[in-house]
RNA sequence: GGUGAUGUAGCUCAACCGGUUAGAGCGCCACACUCAUAAUGUGGAGGUUGAGGGUUCGAGUCCCUCCAUCACUACCA
């Protein structure tokens, strides 16, 4: 019984060009979708920009032109890097990198809105909706709030200056942006301000969510198994009520969807209306193509035979995993029966970076005329069921591809075609036993079945060239190059020929999923068929061929030195990245490296001063914490929280004298502010031992 | 600091519930072949499976410690 899928990719977000890390994921969509229809399956296959926030609506300002224009000129460059543009789309899906998107739709859309609100209202209706006040900083010149990543200043850890919100770029480490020293807003340079404000809150500390979410996530049903523990380690044990309620709302001015019922003056955060966007694409789809009610309630309530699939970067699991499928499931629509979550794409072992140019934009691929299903092929082979990072090795990648598809596979028709069409007019004849031959293909279609639905396309990819081997091997064996040579063995010729051509027809469809444009060249123009390759096109053996055209070129090594030329800028971006965020994988900030040395100019910057300890006490709550009160003779008093509860008694501690680092920056603990840090040495055998002072020191003096 | 993942030949990866001399592809060396847009075949070299302990008749596989990388996280400051 063919299967009923309604299968995503995550929503890539408008403000940012689709790059290499992005298309791990629809190119392993697309194959998956690609296999599943083979298979005879009812595949719907929709996504969609992420149009809204803050982000599109400030980088929009920053140009001069509308949100609406942006994310249509955004909308045209996705499209053309997935499938060609618009324009294809009618043509086969087989432009770009040929991901076949049933629909590509926008999340600033009218269906997406309906089903916001719509969700909205019964969450609302069930009392899963808060509204509470939250004070955050404000610009006061763009009179607007700011996001986290909106608001820079110098870190208080390491003292770099203009460092982002959320984290430090510089040292790594990550802070409240009420935590920054000298905030100041990127927007309009103003010194923020506190505002309070009412939010809206989707309460997934509510007992019923938490409830759901527990047996959803658990049970292996829904989630790799991997996902699965992270999961168990963000809801906690039962009981315990980890889940935050999550604030869905956000106040104008915001390029985004107005809250039914309040007037306009709340809009729905972006990350709320981007999942739903799959539901936008998917009733767009239906409109389109005059689906009825009845089919379209089929794929979106509860209880139906249908499956809905969501693929996804493991960074945005929290919100697939436990948002989305609590919002439906409250909301009386039906939740995903699959969250597959892949790992993030490193280039030559490392993050993709802008500096060493592996930061290679879909565009800047195409354009330098590589060939898509190289770098499908090469994802293919790399691709598994789990949340693994994948690694693209850029030598590995010429190699691979340049053995495997053209070394092995296209050569077998390249070197077995020219006779048949030379010597036998294009005919094949088969002498012999044939059932054996269709009975290996059959094996070897079926184990490859398996394991493309298990999306384990790196096994797939190893069976197929093993394939590829072997018909190679047997091909060899027959020595065709001696038995052209003889008359009387015209024949054997002709067998071996035809099943090197049958052979390569098996690895055709086999492959299909993933080389969707060689696959219909071959189909169509070597075995002259009418449509292209089903699944069980494998086990049927082909009677005649046309002249073999050439169906695939090596990659130079220079066009990939060439790739990375074109991909190595300088120029930052106008605005700050937005945070991770749908389909956007890992745009995270590349760490510099630690230099080995530091200078005396480097060592300058720590105050180091002598410390008396005026008193030390133990912290109600704290496990490892003391609270210690330092004097240090001209900078007055300070309050330290020091983790050496482990190995000193408070008692023992009063007027020692130790050293301390005055001017780091205040830290915001969970027990108060502490002013500065005190040193201590320690290792495995032991510790933490305070530094000591010779006598005759005083507080406040310097240490250097 | 904690939790989890990863660490296997030069490179990319395999190895079911622990079970014979740890496999494959690429690369490399030699040979063969010439049908194929230098593709193919045969053979070979190459690994103390990150390190060190332990359990076992037997460990890449299980346990402990450590190291490295990555992710998440925190009451290191």
């Amino acid at each position: 019984m063919p299967r009923k899928l309604l299968v995503t990719s995550a929503l890539p977000y408008a403000n940012g060009a689709i790059h290499l890390g992005h298309l791990v994921e629809y190119i392993q969509t697309d194959i998956w979708v690609r296999f599943q229809r083979m298979q005879g399956h009812e595949v719907l296959y929709v996504c969609a920009d992420d149009t809204h926030g803050t982000p599109i609506m400030l980088r929009a300002q920053a140009e001069g032109i509308t949100p609406e224009a942006l994310i249509e000129r955004v909308y045209g460059e996705h499209t053309r890097d997935f499938f060609g543009g618009e324009s294809a789309a009618a043509g086969g899906k087989l432009g770009g990198f040929m991901v076949s998107f049933d629909n590509y739709h926008t999340t600033n859309s009218p269906e997406n809105r309906a089903f916001c609100e719509d969700i909205y209202r019964r969450l609302k209706e069930r009392g899963l909706i808060d509204i509470r006040s939250v004070e955050q900083f404000f610009d006061p010149v763009k009179a607007m709030f700011l996001p986290d990543r909106y608001i820079k200043g110098e870190c208080p850890k390491c003292g770099a200056k203009d460092q982002y919100g959320d984290s430090c770029e510089a040292c790594g480490s990550t802070y409240a942006p009420t935590d920054l020293k000298h905030p100041y807003s990127a927007v309009s340079g103003a010194a923020p301000v506190r505002k309070a404000s009412e939010h809206h809150f989707f309460r997934l500390s509510d007992p019923r969510c938490e409830q759901f979410l527990r047996a959803w996530t658990q049970g292996g049903q829904h989630v790799q198994p991997e996902a699965g523990n992270k999961l168990k380690e963000w809801l906690g044990a039962p009981g315990e009520n980890k889940l935050a309620d999550w604030d869905i709302s956000r106040d104008p001015p915001y390029f985004g969807f107005a809250i039914p019922d309040t007037g306009g003056s709340k809009f729905f955060y972006v990350w709320l209306d981007a999942p739903v966007g799959y539901f936008g694409s998917f009733r767009n789809y239906c409109e389109r193509t005059g689906k009825s009610q009845a089919e379209i309630d089929a794929y979106l309530r509860p209880g139906g035979d249908t499956e809905l699939v969501h693929f996804i970067g493991k960074d945005i699991l929290y919100f697939h995993a436990l948002f989305w499928p609590a919002m439906l499931e409250h909301a009386g629509y039906r939740t995903p029966s699959k969250v597959y979550a892949h790992g993030f794409l490193t280039v030559n072992g490392e993050k993709m970076s802008k500096s060493r140019g592996t930061f290679i934009t879909a565009q800047s691929y195409l354009e330098l005329g590589l060939n898509p299903e190289w770098l499908r092929y090469y994802y293919a082979a790399k691709l598994g069921s789990t949340m693994e990072d994948i690694d693209l090795s850029l030598d590995d990648f010429v190699a691979r591809v340049n053995s495997d598809l053209v070394g092995k596979y296209v050569n077998i028709a390249s070197r077995a075609a020219g006779f048949i069409s030379r010597q036998f007019d294009g005919e094949l004849a088969y002498a012999g036993d044939t059932v054996s031959l269709v009975e290996g293909a059959r094996a070897t279609a079926a184990a490859v079945r398996d394991l493309y639905d298990a999306r384990e396309f790196g096994k797939a990819m190893r069976l197929v060239m093993e394939t590829a081997d072997r018909i190679n091997q047997e091909y060899d064996r027959h020595q065709p190059w001696l038995l052209a040579k003889d008359p009387q063995r015209r024949g054997e010729l002709q067998d071996c020929c035809a099943r090197a051509l049958y052979g390569f027809k098996l690895l055709s469809v086999l492959l299909a999923p993933v080389l969707p444009r060689t696959a219909q060249n071959v189909a169509r123009s070597l075995f002259g068929m009418e449509r292209d390759f089903a699944w069980d096109d494998a086990l049927a053996l082909p009677e005649r061929i046309q002249p073999y055209r050439h169906l695939m070129t090596r990659i130079d090594a220079k066009q990939v030195s060439a790739l990375i030329e074109a991909n190595k800028e300088s120029l930052q971006p106008v605005l700050p990245a937005s945070p991770a965020r749908h389909g956007e994988q890992q745009q995270h900030a590349e760490k510099p490296a630690t230099a080995a040395h530091i200078t005396i100019e480097d060592f300058a910057k720590l105050d180091l001063r002598v410390a008396r300890i005026a008193d030390a006490e133990h912290v109600e709550g704290a496990d490892k914490l003391l609270k210690l009160t330092l004097d240090v003779g001209a900078l007055g008093t300070r309050t330290v929280f020091a983790g050496i509860k482990a190995a000193y008694d408070p008692a023992t501690l009063k007027d020692r004298l130790t050293v301390m680092v005055a001017n780091l920056a205040p830290r915001k603990m969970k027990f108060g502010i502490s002013e500065g840090m005190i040193l201590a040495a320690s290792d495995d055998s032991g510790g933490p031992f305070l530094l000591a002072v010779d006598d005759g020191a005083k507080p406040g003096m310097k240490a250097k």
